[in-house]
DNA sequence: GATGAATGAGGATTCATTCAT
DNA sequence: TATGAATGAATCCTCATTCAT
């Protein structure tokens, strides 16, 4: 039984602070929705919490109601999505996954992401947070590392021979070259243009993968 | 004799003026290069032109003599850093390296373009102002165009079989590959690692274009 | 009972609002007021928002949560002031008044209009103002022009035989004489003597009129 | 011979100081031709001093060589007109003016006076001044007063039987009349338009003193 | 909790005035 | 003296944040 869920019939008392609880994740929802929208459309140091406030139909006062400042909606925002994506994208590194060849791997990887920077472009404006100042900028660290230590572990497993000083390396272009690439995807039209920039991002990582792997297969499997 | 006077036969109309002239271009220079370090420290929309102004040890008034608001800060920084690449840069599109092997080209245009955005990071941080607004936005596209249509002209040079369209697919992705190549590049350290970095650009590079350059040599060079 | 549940019966979800209304007018009848002051004290182009501001005991953020900008300010004092006067000022051009026998119409027109003006010292500051720029000076046209039109349909009525272009000249004399005329009496002191400035002014509009009333009632009634 | 020429032969050394007032000379009429522009143009508190010297084709450092401040320059600007104005002006107070009946005498107050003013509407701008601050306002009054003190003296020849305080309201009254419709003779277009407003403007005076100076005839010079 | 008025520090920009040349 | 670059206080205005209701 999960801790959210009360059998019927429990404390009654709880019902209105669970209500409020509920309300205010809603109004967490909606104040991220309208930071979303307006980081997207001015940017995180453009964007004025009373845009936010008033994208998301409520008062200022609100606001600061569920955060302390402009900062930590961009960090709440930051964690959601990582988790949102964490949730649409983990999969992508089960052990099953980690048995397909590459071609496909890179499908599932890529595929997943790609729909969720589709359905949220926040995702990447912030990612590209040039302009982000103090702790966000350290909190997108935190979510670049996480992301290229899942890079990291895909390429431990796929290139084990090769020396972790390059592998680091190798990683951080993979990573770099999605990021760009899915700014590419993203500033597509959708339909036929968008699937071929999306053939074409796949195809850079393949021919950048395809050498190592291939010196990799020498090495360890010596053929049966 | 006064230091403003000058011996007659040399031009002395012109030695004052210049004087000026020469003092009002070190000011613009001084200025843009303070702009230059707080865009790169704080992004074009969260940099004050007090700040700019301070990073140039002169007052915010001076700074007004010299450019109308911060906006055209930007856009003359951005001009001098173009033309200033286009000097350092503009012969690796020279018809003496149109007709380089692969490689090759791509050092000869990487190369320059890493060594002059290693002493200009400005560069790079303007490129991806996702947060700049207004004219500056189209001037960066201008730019950005401009650099593009440079990618172009090699591609059609060197793939003039491929279709127009996936032309343009693959320049913007090699074009994007490059941009946050270049910021990988800056984020190492000199030294070994930075040159490993940009090895690593270069495969990816190379990796990229090695089969469609292969299939253009089957297509075009039927051979003996 | 909180304060804020009415009994039921009543209008309740008018009362926030309405006392949110009540309080915003009171603020901006205070910053008009304010600006009045400051206006009448350093004129409109030396008087500043900030200034404004503080005289009304407020912050400067405050001050453009009402008003966009300075100009906006004078705009709506004019408005304000004209529609006061228009209220305390109209019935002097009533029919009624109309059929008055010279001496009483200037009475029944000017008497008001001091006192008007002795209550609103700005409005004169306002219309003096050979400093005001822009939408401002038109709006003054306006406020100029709609009280010119008041005096030139008097003249129409009284004066039906003269020619138009000499009727315009008139009315722009009298409205030239009352203007500075006013200003004497705000300078004079309270008392006999503002009294005597106003009977003196009421002189000079009774002598300029009556020689070519004279001619008019020669003119139309040829006596019984 | 004028001052500023001198006899060839006398005192050479004098030469180079003389040469530079009369050249400082043509520096401050320059600049007071540039700040009536200017004056005229936007208002005194509008009017910036970097205006005027560029208007005056000066640099501002030469402006403050010759005016400790913005102030100085309508001080010295207002000093100027009234004497220029005392000078072309001054003679319709001679006895010889003195004896003329009143239509003549309006004539030759107001015609010089007029003249003066379509040259020089600098001189209605600045004593418009509602918007002009400290020292100058005083400087204002001074000029003011010095000409309504003139006023006075007209009014003590032509009603010495009126007693002084009225004396005084008249002579008030008449010069706000008289600046005011030396408003309206300036907005009007040159040629027979502004004759008929100079025209009005007269009669406007004539009407107002006819009746008192006929009282005073009837109380003065019972005579045959 | 919700509201939105209020705050005030800070940012862009101007301008009277000074100063090195 | 003339110049015009330099200054910095003062303007207008914005926005993150607080607070009375």
């Amino acid at each position: 039984m999960s801790e959210d869920e009360e059998t019927p019939g429990t404390a009654p008392e709880e019902t209105k602070p669970r209500r409020r609880q509920a309300r205010g994740e809603r109004r967490i929802a909606q104040l991220l929705q309208a930071a979303a929208d307006v980081f997207c459309a001015k940017g995180y140091t453009a964007a004025s919490t009373n845009a936010i406030a008033r994208e998301a139909s409520v008062s200022p006062g609100t606001l600061y109601q569920y955060f302390p400042n402009k900062e930590a909606i961009a960090l709440e925002l930051g964690d959601r999505l990582l988790s949102e994506m964490r949730a649409a994208h983990g999969q992508a590194f089960t052990p099953a996954n980690l048995g397909l060849p590459i071609p496909q791997l890179v499908d599932a990887v890529l595929d997943p992401l790609i729909e969720f920077n589709c359905q949220h472009p926040v995702f990447l404006a912030l990612m590209h947070g040039s302009e982000i100042p103090g702790r966000i900028a350290e909190e997108h660290d935190a979510l670049h590392a996480s992301m290229l230590a899942r890079v990291g572990e895909l390429m431990a497993h796929y290139l084990p021979g090769t020396e972790p000083a390059q592998r680091a390396r190798m990683a951080d272009m993979i990573f770099a070259i999605v990021k760009s690439g899915l700014a590419l995807v993203l500033a597509a039209p959708e339909g036929p243009e968008r699937e071929a920039v999306i053939t074409e991002l796949k195809t850079v990582l393949l021919r950048y993968l395809a050498p190592p792997l291939a010196d990799q297969r020498l090495t360890t499997t010596p053929s049966p």
